[in-house]
DNA sequence: CGTCGGTCGTAC
DNA sequence: GACGTACGACCGACGT
């Protein structure tokens, strides 16, 4: 760069409408659009990181007609009217461009081009150089030896031989050329069928507009004539194209100094429009310069080391009948947690920490958990007394290891925010606190440190400890302040909320203590012949290689059969690099040896490394058992996640991956009994699209891929083939998925026209379906969410925007959330009625693990077939279908045979 | 030594 | 690119 000072204009009209389309579009909490305000202020930021030593200054177009519109009525007239939610983010911008210290320029009747115009000419004469930051191609022809472009979205610059390079013409005949060539978007016509190249063509032979001009009867051809129609239009399309640089502005470039900014002013304006990056930013500049935020409100944080006043906090939590509070641990594993101290909320600001196992040297005397958890006990097991939480379902399982039974759970922030919107936001409470409250608050790594030498809770000191632990308790209630009204305003929400999420905490906080009993010797057992096993193939695959090489590696994989042996490329990854992946293998193995030898390696260092090896580790030492946890605030559609083990992805298709579910097994005297919803998600579609033939193949109680087969291939039932069906079978499963006739194809190896003609077929012979998914397309994009059966709600942000390949993936989740998000809201209430069943009537068996279908449940061998009957029955009440719901029942002495 | 993105594979 | 929702293992690049 010649300078590292340029005087930089930015055109911010230019960037507020591509940061309007180009990104997707971002809305608050309560539906604000702010999409073109982040885009424009980031853009901006950018600008000032890159230059930081650069007077910026920011010019808008002023609102309503400008003096090209007396010169030319039409000027522009082909530009629709700005979007209200475009319209509403311009103030935003003007204000937090104010903030930021950064002239901000508006001049009526002027628009944006002519003040860059104007000033950039002025600095020129003055012998400094100016960048100009704009995404307008126009501005080009102001481009001079100390005159540069760069548009901030893209990085790109343009000095005057970029500008000859990417027009044909230098910049001073850039007028010339858009008069010619003509401008959709300001609507100048142009010479008719004249384009950018054919413009640059005729400059370049004849030097400027007016020599064509002059030599105009010369040009051949329709172009000529169509140039010569337009001769008398012409000068007026160049004076519309030019950018006036002589414009008495009243003020000169040396007067856009930049003041500094004011930070506690964004701070406020990123706190309403919800940038959270930018909110710990202000908030850290803020305390460095040593000032108060004032928008702070009063904290008043206790930490209760004497009876008298916990004695005295009992008392003010009974009395207000509600409060929030949080559990202190040793450890994020609810079933090695043990309780250092309990906080609490009443108010907002109105908090304390009970610190009563904090061990470490100095520590000062604290009450004896007992002691605590005494007094502690009546109220947590009181359930008129509303507990407010943030994932309380962890608080339950932490309390009920050490005698308490919490009740009176009435409002979890993690699945208030969840059930408003589950992609939105990360549900967590840091997150919440900045994005809901526009306040960083203190991580659990700010105060224990982080990596190798993190500390657990009961070590940290209790200077630390206190205000951290009672901020958790303190923002769980203002969280629940501002969440509890929004979704109580939305009542079929708040019955997802009331009805299904919070009953469902305490259910799956004893499915998790619960666990399931693994066999620890058969999986080593397994492990130890896989890996035998692995070790012939590993020998092979080198033979087949002439070489040693890492089989589990990818990259080593992709030199070894694409560059060493020279084997085809069928498909490449996203990121470029030729894939490696099964169904690409599959294909290659037809004509040679390696990638078989690879796909078998995979599948067994798969089962290996994933189960056979990690299962015995995570078996809990107390218990002996495996204790999974169940997410409810992740999957978007409504589902439940597991992790930790992640027991809804044991093996089941393949032998060799059954063999793991053997070793779910029960103990003695005990059976294990799986019951699963047959066909939900194409039972829900039934339901939700009301297509008559869908309803009648369910109603008769027929195999329903069999049904779709007959349709499709237009065969007897009984006719149909193996193969027909296990076509009809991806038919189905690519409805739920929102498929295209390239994916079934894919799916089938097929061809794309062939498996087109499957769907279409298909949508013929269930018209019903095919209205169904149009009228949901349909709905997303008027509402720009689609709901489950029972109102679950989710949000596709991106289900209008232009970028197709984005759209149409909107579009999918859109078909298939509705399926998913229903068979997940049906399986989950039946979750609750059971689980409120056996406390009420107490049978000698235990719920142990759902995955997604399935419940499964570990059960006395002579109670199995009583409860058998009552899971079947209690699921297939847990909704009203048009159709049957049903569900398989089987029980065995492992998970394998239980199916 | 820890973190993180890319790739792959398991489930429903 | 192209069929939805998850979790997690492994590799290898990168930063401390």
């Amino acid at each position: 760069m010649a300078d590292d000072k340029p005087l930089i204009l930015v055109d911010g009209s230019s960037y507020l409408f591509r940061a309007y389309h180009a990104l997707p579009p971002l809305t608050t909490s309560d539906g604000r659009p702010t999409g073109a305000v982040k885009g424009v202020i980031g853009m901006l930021r950018k600008l000032m990181a890159d230059y930081p030593d650069s007077p910026i200054a920011v010019v808008f177009d002023p609102p309503g007609d400008t003096f090209r519109n007396e010169l030319y009525a039409n000027y522009k007239a082909n530009r629709p009217d700005m979007p209200d939610e475009l319209r509403a983010q311009i103030k935003p911008i003007h204000e937090i461009v104010g903030a930021m210290g950064l002239p901000l320029i508006v001049e009526p009747g002027v628009e944006a081009d002519d003040v860059i115009g104007t000033l950039a000419r002025e600095a020129e004469a003055r012998g400094e150089s100016v960048l100009i930051s704009t995404g307008d191609k126009d501005m080009a022809q102001l481009v001079s030896d100390r005159i540069t472009l760069v548009n901030t979205m893209t990085d790109t610059v343009l000095d005057a031989d970029a500008v000859q390079e990417k027009f044909g013409v230098p910049p001073e005949r850039i007028i010339d050329l858009l008069a010619l060539a003509g401008d959709t978007v300001d609507n100048i016509p142009g010479v008719e069928k004249v384009g950018p190249k054919t413009a640059a063509k005729w400059l370049t032979e004849h030097g400027d507009l007016d020599a064509l001009m002059a030599a105009a009867d010369a040009v051949k051809g329709k172009l000529g004539e169509n140039l010569r129609a337009a001769l008398d239009e012409l000068p007026l399309y160049r004076e519309l194209a030019t950018i006036r640089c002589d414009l008495d502005l009243g003020f000169g470039p040396e007067e856009l100094a930049a003041q500094e900014p004011d930070q506690e002013q964004l701070l406020g304006h990123y706190r309403d429009l919800e940038f959270k990056g930018w909110i710990t930013e202000a908030s850290s500049a803020l305390e460095a310069d040593g000032r108060e935020d004032a928008s702070a409100p009063e904290r008043n944080y206790a930490i209760v080391l004497e009876q008298a006043e916990l004695d005295r906090w009992v008392q003010r939590l009974r009395e207000a009948g509600r409060f929030a509070f949080d559990t202190e641990t040793t450890s994020l594993d609810y079933m090695r947690a043990d309780l250092v101290g309990v906080s609490f909320a009443v108010a907002a600001g109105e908090a304390a920490y009970v610190p009563f196992g904090h061990r470490y040297v100095g520590a000062p005397d604290q009450l004896p958990a007992n002691t605590v958890l005494d007094a502690l006990k009546p109220l947590l097991e009181d359930p008129a007394i509303e507990k407010i939480g943030q994932n309380l379902k962890y608080d339950m399982s932490v309390l009920a290891r050490v005698g308490i039974e919490l009740v009176g759970v009435r409002y979890d922030t993690m699945l208030e925010s969840y059930v408003l919107d589950s992609v939105g936001t990360r549900h967590n409470m840091d997150d919440m606190a900045l994005k809901f409250l526009g306040r960083s608050t203190t991580s659990f790594t700010d105060v224990a440190g982080k990596g190798a030498k993190q500390l657990t809770f009961d070590q940290v000191g209790l200077e630390q400890a206190g205000p951290y632990a009672a901020e958790d308790a303190d923002v769980t209630l203002q969280l629940h302040e501002l969440l509890w009204p929004r979704l109580e305003a939305q009542p079929t929400l708040a019955r997802v909320f009331d009805a299904i999420e919070m009953p469902l905490v305490p259910v799956l906080s004893r499915i998790e203590r619960n666990g399931a009993l693994v066999d620890a010797r058969l999986l080593k057992q397994q492990s130890a012949e896989l890996a035998e096993l692995m070790q012939e193939l590993e020998t092979k695959a080198h033979e087949e290689a002439g070489g040693a090489f890492n089989l589990g590696s990818t990259r080593q994989l992709q030199q070894i059969l694409y560059e060493k042996l020279g084997l085809p490329v069928i498909r490449k990854t996203p990121g470029g690099a030729p894939s490696t992946a099964e169904p690409v293998l599959a294909e290659l193995a037809h004509d040679y040896p390696l990638p078989r030898i690879i796909m078998d390696y995979r599948s067994l260092a798969k089962l290996k490394s994933t189960y056979t090896d990690t299962l015995p580790r995570q078996i809990d030492p107390d218990t002996g058992r495996i204790h999974t946890s169940y997410h409810q605030a992740v999957a978007a559609t409504g589902r439940l996640s597991s992790s930790e083990p992640n027991l809804q992805n044991i093996p089941i298709r393949s032998a060799q991956g059954r063999r793991i579910r053997q070793a779910f097994v029960a103990p003695k005297g005990r059976v294990l009994l799986a019951a699963d919803y047959s066909q939900i998600e194409l039972r829900i579609m039934a339901h939700l699209s009301g297509d008559a033939g869908l309803l009648a193949a369910f109603d008769d109680g027929l195999d329903v891929h069999r049904a779709t087969a007959a349709e499709v291939f237009a065969v007897d039932l009984e006719a149909v083939s193996a193969d027909q069906r296990r076509n009809a079978k991806a038919i189905n499963f690519g409805l739920i998925y929102g498929m295209s006739a390239f994916g079934l194809a894919r799916q089938l190896g097929i061809a794309r026209g062939e498996a087109q003609a499957y769907i279409d077929r298909y949508f013929e012979r269930y018209p019903g379906v095919r209205e169904y998914m149009d009228r949901t397309r349909a709905q997303a994009r008027e509402q720009g969410y689609v709901e489950t059966l029972f109102g679950r709600r989710l949000y596709l942000p991106e289900i209008r925007v232009q970028n197709q390949q984005r759209r149409q993936a909107a579009e999918r989740t859109a078909i298939n959330a509705p399926m998913q998000g229903s068979a997940a809201d049906i399986i989950k209430r039946a979750m609750i009625d059971l689980d409120g069943w056996m406390q009420a009537t107490g049978p000698d068996a235990l719920m142990i693990m759902q995955v997604h279908d399935e419940l499964v449940f570990e059960v006395a061998e002579d109670a199995a077939e009583a409860l058998g009957e009552t899971v079947r029955e209690r699921m297939q009440a847990a909704a009203e279908l048009a159709v049957p719901l049903l569900v398989d029942v089987g029980v065995g002495a492992n998970w394998d045979e239980a199916h």
